[in-house]
DNA sequence: GTCTATAATGTGATAGAC
DNA sequence: GTCTATCACATTATAGAC
C-alpha cells in the first residue's frame, strides 16, 4: 500500500528498496488495531523485517511516523475548513461540505479512521513537536461545533452527521465484514447524512432554536 | 463523584477514608483526558496523594483499575443486549432501545466517553485477564451491526444512530463547552436518531426518573 | 492502610561498525 | 542503508517496614 510519494523529509533523500514505505504501512496498520501508544517501534521493526535502528534512520522519532501518517489527514481537514469557510456558498454550504467528505472517505477510509483512533495521542505529539505556528486543523475544524451562535440542536446534528460518515466508514471495514462497495456506501451514507440533517436549508441561520421540551 | 459502591473483590474489604473511591474518580479522569495507556500509576498516585504501592493495596493491577471502572458500562451493555434479544417486542425494538440508551448516556456520559476513547485498550486487557468464560458484551452488541441479513442502509443507520447519541454526549462533555442541560440534550437526540431512522412518531413522553440531589 | 525501596522489564533513542 | 550494542529512563509490580 503506497501511502506517501518520496518525501522529502529534511534534505530530499529517496529511499531505494521502498523500506519507508515499507515501514508506514506496516505503522498504520499497527496504530489502526492497537493505537499508537501501545504500538512498540521493536513491533514495527519485527514485522517490516529490519530492527529498530534501521527505523531511526528513516524517521527521527516516533512521532514523526505518527506525524507524516497524518499529514494527509491534515491536509484533507485543511481543505475542509476552506470549503467551509468559502463565503461564496452562502446557505447550505454544510451539505456541500458533508456530501464533499463522504467523497474523500471512499479513499482515505483508514486514514481516517487512524484519526480516529488516536485523536489524543496525535494532539500531543503535535503540541510537543510543534513544527511552525501552525494549529491543529482537526481541533480548528471541530471547533466549529463549538460556535455559541448556533442552537444545541444544530450542533448535535453537525456533529452527529460527521460521526455517521465515520461510523459507516468504520463499519465497512471491520475484520468480519466482507467488502463493502465503496460507491454504495457513499450512496447509502449521501442519504442518510441527509435524513439527520433534515435536508433542507443547513444551520448557519443564527436563530433557530428548537422547540422540543 | 462516586462510581463504585462498598466492592466486595476478593474479601468484602471496606476503604474507611475512600481512598479507593478517590483512586477510581481520579483514574476516570486520567483514562477519559489521556486513555487508559498514556497514564501511568505514577500519575494516578500523586493527583490522589498516595504513593503508588498504596495503589496495589487496592487493586491488584493497573489493568484491575480499568476493568473494576468499566463495569458498569459491561453493566449497561449486558443490559441492553437483553432488551434487544427480547422476543417479545417485534418490530420497533431498535427505537425503544434507543430512546433507553439516551437515557443511561445522560446518568453514564463520563463512562461511556471512556469505553469509546479505551474500547481497544478494555479488548485486549479483557482477552488476557479474562476472568470466566463470558465473552465482551460490548463486542456481542456491536456484532448485531454485522449481520448479514440486514441491508447495508439499515447497518449505516444503525451504527450510525449510536454514533450520534456518542457524539452528542462528547460534545456536552467538551472542555470549553458551557454546561448542557442534559433533559435537553435527551430530547435533541430523541429527535435526531429518530430522523436518521426514518423513524415516524415523535419520542413517547419520557418517563424521568427521580433526578438525584 | 500506607509507606520506602527495589526488582524486573520494556521503552524510545543514540553511537559506531560495516 | 542496515546492523549490533548499549544507554537512560519510565513503567508495572513486589517485598517488607511501620
Amino acid at each position: 500500500m503506497l501511502v506517501h510519494g518520496p518525501h522529502p523529509s529534511g534534505g530530499g533523500r529517496v529511499d531505494g528498496s521502498g523500506t519507508r514505505e515499507r515501514i508506514l504501512a506496516v505503522a498504520l496498520d499497527l496504530f489502526v488495531e492497537q493505537g499508537y501508544e501501545e504500538t512498540s517501534l521493536r513491533q514495527i521493526a519485527e514485522l517490516v523485517g529490519v530492527t529498530k535502528a534501521a527505523l531511526y534512520y528513516h524517521f527521527r522519532s516516533k512521532d514523526e511516523i505518527l506525524l507524516t501518517l497524518h499529514e494527509p489527514v491534515h491536509e484533507l481537514m485543511r481543505n475542509a475548513m476552506a470549503r467551509l469557510e468559502d463565503p461564496a456558498s452562502g446557505g447550505g454550504m454544510w451539505m456541500t461540505f458533508l456530501d464533499w467528505l463522504i467523497d474523500q472517505v471512499a479513499a482515505h477510509s483508514r486514514l481516517l479512521l487512524m484519526y480516529q483512533r488516536n485523536a489524543t495521542a496525535l494532539g500531543e505529539v503535535h503540541r510537543k513537536d510543534h513544527r511552525g505556528p501552525e494549529l491543529e486543523p482537526e481541533q480548528l475544524f471541530l471547533s466549529k461545533l463549538r460556535d455559541p451562535a448556533l442552537s444545541l440542536d444544530d450542533r448535535v446534528r453537525m456533529a452527529g452527521s460527521l460521526a455517521v460518515i465515520v461510523a459507516g466508514a468504520a463499519l465497512a471495514m471491520q475484520p468480519g465484514a466482507r467488502t463493502v462497495d465503496p460507491a454504495e456506501l457513499a450512496s447509502v451514507l449521501r442519504v442518510a447524512v441527509r435524513d439527520l440533517m433534515r435536508a433542507g436549508p443547513p444551520p448557519p441561520a443564527p436563530s433557530a432554536p428548537p422547540p422540543p421540551a
